[in-house]
DNA sequence: CTGAAAGCGCTTACAG
DNA sequence: CTGAAAGCGCTTACAG
């Protein structure tokens, strides 16, 4: 690969006036501008990052940090609209991304601190909403600008508005006269965001003068299959159920394929609503009401963030609007026997 | 950020000792480790990786490229899947991964010109199967070790067995008594994987006798959206069709969502497969016989090989066996009336 | 406007 | 077994 030296001996000029040049400063007369152009052309140079990040510390990657929560992260269609939305930034600013997937255990994960205290990135998203370990919080003890999507301590983040968006679907459901409800969910304490979700819910419930006590409650881990588990769980607990809501799409679709399978009608006999609007919601038959959590915007407006932080501006939190999307899935609760 | 002085210093050594201990030469006696190991532990040295970069070349990083054949690159669960058995082997390797989604164009996309050349990764795994350009092979002209997954012509690659597959896939159709197919792809000389499921699916009608040319073809893009459509333009160019075939699973399903909607019965009225396996294929109902890509397992061995490759060894290419899955959107072929 | 020189934080012959 | 010194390829005061 050839170096800065060789174009500047081409050139016949120092490799510091190369260097002028090809950072943009503006130091130079227009004559040496296209010889050192010329030069670079010829012999076909690419400056050698690392180098570069020596000397100015700045490497141009930034770190996204998606917490290995379980097995199938990587299939998860949020997170990848989300990673989706980040990308589409960073090209624009010419960046690059470096994934990082950290374990989840008593300590944090030392590839993640070893990544981070080397240097090699010169700011950070992460997805940062497990209750165990924060790791916007490592990143910014080591002094990498950090933004959050989620709900850790940050000084700059991005996340939907769970607990606003989860409140209007039981509101819409507890409108559709149900009294009965169960409610699918992941244990308490575990996830931020997702007990956001849940308060939500019960505050919805208070709205409406619905005792809370009286919820039916089962716990998945987010995947389809756990969500067939919980409604069954659900259905023992109280055969009498109107209605079904889940903290997230996979397990709502989970919950109709078990009660498709037992015979029950949806909405008619049972209505079910998510969380997420991931695609599949619309697809499933009935389509799935649901809220949107928009993670692309999410992903995007991290980025922006990140690159306004990095360009010492001082930018706002985004809590994003999370819409209801009423679908097929839900009706109005029939009179109990 | 403590440096290699800092520990030297506090070790009462030289630099050149610590990085010798450091990095595991035999050069130095027990009584110099323990002095380092605790000056080490002491200022919390963790090395600096550009610095290290700079000087020995590596940077423990591997690129994975995906290019951006459409906008959902990152949605496509294949794609994610081979992303997650990457990232298994690269952990376990201690390597980091640098994500790069170059545009297609009529040239080579720049930015990703410029992240090959800049040398910020030690090796690369690409998704080389776009006819238009090859990734690989810039990474090979510039003597950046590379596996790909995929049909560019590479030293080193990974893939399924599309041929085969889709030949067993077309096989079974066949031998269900289906005379009357249609099959949904995208178009020619596109993607030379998608090429060879074609072949192979050719071939199997030449094998059952069946000509060719009586096939119904239409082609959309790989999305669900446009399998619905494709299927509406088959059904016209043959309302007699039996059964379709689509050369990836998100068409089949988008068929199976037109035909269910115009009131056809599946398998009884039509028989419809996919390829891929993706999770969506055994949620829907029916169920869809589909033929097994394992992306996760293909990630694992392109990530092996890049590695065995860094090790100077010489691995071998492999070609999966891409298993028949068959479920309950296939079946027997009605007399034509 | 231009260049000589120092320095970023490592590793690696080389000498002892 | 240990250390002084050069060098990896850049950028950035500093002097002119």
């Amino acid at each position: 690969m050839p170096t800065l030296q060789d174009v500047a001996q081409k050139a016949g000029v120092s490799t510091a006036t190369v260097s002028k040049v090809l950072s943009n400063t503006p130091y130079f007369s227009e004559a040496t501008r296209e010889k050192v152009m010329k030069a670079v052309d010829d012999v076909g140079y690419i400056p050698n990052l690392a180098a570069r990040a020596l000397t100015t510390g700045k490497t141009n990657i930034i770190g996204v940090v998606f917490p290995y929560i379980y097995e199938t992260i990587f299939e998860d269609v949020t997170v990848m609209s989300m990673l989706r939305g980040i990308e589409s930034e960073c090209r624009k600013r010419n960046h690059s991304i470096l994934l990082s997937s950290p374990r989840i255990d008593e300590a944090l994960d030392t590839q993640f601190q070893m990544l981070v205290q080397s240097g090699y990135f010169d700011g950070m998203i992460s997805l940062d909403s497990i209750q165990q370990t924060s790791f916007s919080e490592f990143a910014q003890e080591n002094g990498i600008p950090s933004v959050v999507i989620g709900y850790h301590e940050s000084e700059h983040y991005v996340r939907c508005d769970d607990y606003v968006g989860s409140h209007d679907l039981m509101k819409h459901v507890v409108s559709l006269g149900h009294q009965h409800i169960g409610v699918i969910t992941i244990p308490d304490n575990t996830h931020i965001g997702i007990d956001q979700r849940m308060n939500g819910i019960y505050e919805a419930c208070r709205d409406a003068g619905i005792d809370v006590d009286t919820l039916s409650i089962a716990c998945g881990d987010f995947s389809i299959a756990s969500g067939q588990t919980a409604v069954k769980d659900l259905l023992e607990q109280n055969p009498n159920l109107t209605a079904i809501v889940s903290i997230n799409d996979r397990m709502a679709i989970g919950a109709i394929q078990h009660l498709q399978a037992i015979g029950k009608h949806i909405p008619d006999d049972i209505t079910v609503v998510g969380f997420d609007n991931i695609e599949l919601s619309q697809l499933i038959a009935p389509a799935l009401t649901t809220v949107d959590q928009r993670p692309i915007l999410q992903g995007q407006q991290a980025a922006q963030m990140l690159f306004n932080v990095l360009d010492k501006k001082s930018p706002e939190p985004v809590i994003l609007e999370a819409p209801l999307v009423i679908r097929d899935s839900t009706s109005t609760a029939k009179p109990t026997v």
